[in-house]
DNA sequence: ATAAATATTTAGATTAGTCTAAAAAATGAT
DNA sequence: ATCATTTTTTAGACTAATCTAAATATTTAT
C-alpha cells in the first residue's frame, strides 16, 4: 500500500518520463510537486526500498515495471473521475483537475472498475487524454502541436498541452472546442503567430497558444 | 481546514452525542475511533482551541454549533457518496460504507452540490439513515426497534441499528430489505425472541436481531 | 583543466498524529 | 469516608513527511 504522498512522487515520476530521457532529475520532480529537493532525495529512496523505482544517487530515478503499473493505475483513476465530472455532473473541463487530484487517491478496484463501466469505458479524458486502461497500457494516439503544422496543413483538435484554469477558460471563449477541424491558413514569421480557421471562421492565435494544441493531421 | 484525522473525531462526537448525554468521554471516541485514549486528549484539545468543540478537563466534551455544522456536512457527504455507489454504482448496502468513509473527505463544494442534484436529492442513504441537509440539519423520523413492538403490533422496517457488512448480507439472505412491512405474530419471553411475518411468511428473529431493526410503526 | 555555477545529498530540525507508561482525578463499593 | 477501580491526562518517544542550511558531486564555461 501507497501513502497519497508515495502515490503523487510516481505520478509526478510518470507524468516526467518520456521515451527520450532516461533518468528523472531531482529537480524536476520537485518542481513537478512544489516541494524541495532534498524532500525528493528522502522519498526516492524509500520508493527505492520499496522497489517502486531504480535509483542511482546523482543519476536520477525511473520507474520500474511495478512502478510503472501502479503510477498508470492513479492516471487512470484520475482520468475516468474527471470524466465522471464533466459527463455525469456537469463540471466544465478547466473545474475538474483539483477534485480528480483528490479523488485519484481513493482506494478501492470495485469502485473503479463499477465507473468505468458506468462511464460506458471511456478512452480518453475531458482534455484529449488517453486513459490507461486496467493493466496500465496507454493507448497514445498520433498528434502533434499544431505549431508544427505548416500553412495550409489541417487536422482535428484532439488534446492540449497545459491544462491550466486560464488557458481551458480561454479556448471555450474561443469555441476552440475538442474535436473541432483546424486549418492553417497563414504563418507569420516575425512572431510565429498563426491565422487558423476554426468553426468556419478565421482567428489569429499566438506562438503560445499553437503550442499548447494538439492536432491530428487528416 | 480541517485534517481527515480532525474530520474523523468531529464525525465520531457527533455520532455519539445522543439527546440525552452532554457530555461524550474520552474512552468512547477512543474506542470508536479504534485509538488510544491519550490520543484522544490531544486531539480534543487541539479541536478545542479551533472552537469546534468545547471541553472541560475530565468532563468530556461536546461539539459547538461551528463544530456540529462541520460534523454534519461529513455524514452528509458520507451518505450521498452511499447513495450514488449504490443506485448508480450498482454496490451493495454492505459494501459501501469503506468507500465512503474515505469519499467523505474529498473537498468540493461544487462536486457534493451537483452531486446531490445528479442523486435526485436523496433524504435517506441506503441503510434508512437521513441525510442532513446543506445547513446541516437532520430530519429524523418516528421510529423505534423491532424488540420494543408488542405482539400484533406492525411497522415498516426503516433503517438499522448495526451496518456491519455480516449483518447486512444476512438480511438479504433472508429477504429482509428496507420498505418492507413486518407484524409481530410471537413474541417468547424465555429468550426474547419474536415470531414476525415479512414478505407474506413466518421466520423466527433472535433478541439481537430484533435489537438492531427499525420500525416504524403503522 | 580548472573555476564557477548548478544540482544533489546529508544533517539536523519541525509538525501532525500516534503510542506506552506513569501520574492524577473521578467514581464506586464497602 | 476511605480505599480500590476506572477514567483521564501528562510526559516522553516514535514515524512520516516535510523543511533549511551546509556539504558534496556534477556540469558548464572559459
Amino acid at each position: 500500500m501507497f501513502s497519497q504522498s508515495e502515490e503523487n512522487y510516481l505520478k509526478a515520476i510518470f507524468h516526467l518520463t518520456t521515451a527520450e530521457k532516461n533518468g528523472i532529475s531531482t529537480n524536476a520532480i520537485a518542481e513537478k510537486l512544489a516541494t524541495k529537493p532534498s524532500s525528493v532525495t528522502d522519498m526516492i529512496r524509500k520508493l527505492s526500498d520499496k522497489k517502486v523505482v531504480s535509483y542511482k544517487k546523482y543519476y536520477g530515478v525511473a520507474l520500474t515495471n511495478s512502478g510503472r503499473k501502479i503510477a498508470a493505475y492513479i492516471v487512470r483513476k484520475h482520468r475516468l473521475w474527471e470524466v465522471f465530472l464533466v459527463d455525469k455532473l456537469d463540471f466544465s473541463w478547466d473545474e475538474v483537475h483539483d477534485v480528480a487530484e483528490q479523488l485519484e487517491h481513493i482506494q478501492s478496484p470495485k469502485l473503479i472498475q463499477q465507473l468505468d463501466q458506468f462511464l460506458g469505458y471511456p478512452t480518453q479524458d475531458p482534455h484529449g487524454d488517453p486513459i490507461p486502461d486496467k493493466d496500465g497500457n496507454l493507448k497514445t494516439i498520433e498528434k502533434c502541436l499544431l505549431s508544427t503544422l505548416a500553412k495550409n496543413d489541417s487536422g482535428i483538435f484532439v488534446g492540449v498541452d497545459d491544462s491550466s484554469s486560464d488557458f481551458l477558460q480561454f479556448l471555450d471563449r474561443r469555441r476552440i472546442t475538442l474535436g473541432k477541424q483546424i486549418k492553417v491558413i497563414e504563418k507569420e514569421d516575425f512572431d510565429e503567430s498563426m491565422l487558423i480557421e476554426i468553426n468556419s471562421q478565421k482567428m489569429t492565435i499566438s506562438k503560445k497558444i499553437a503550442n499548447n494544441l494538439y492536432i491530428q493531421k487528416s
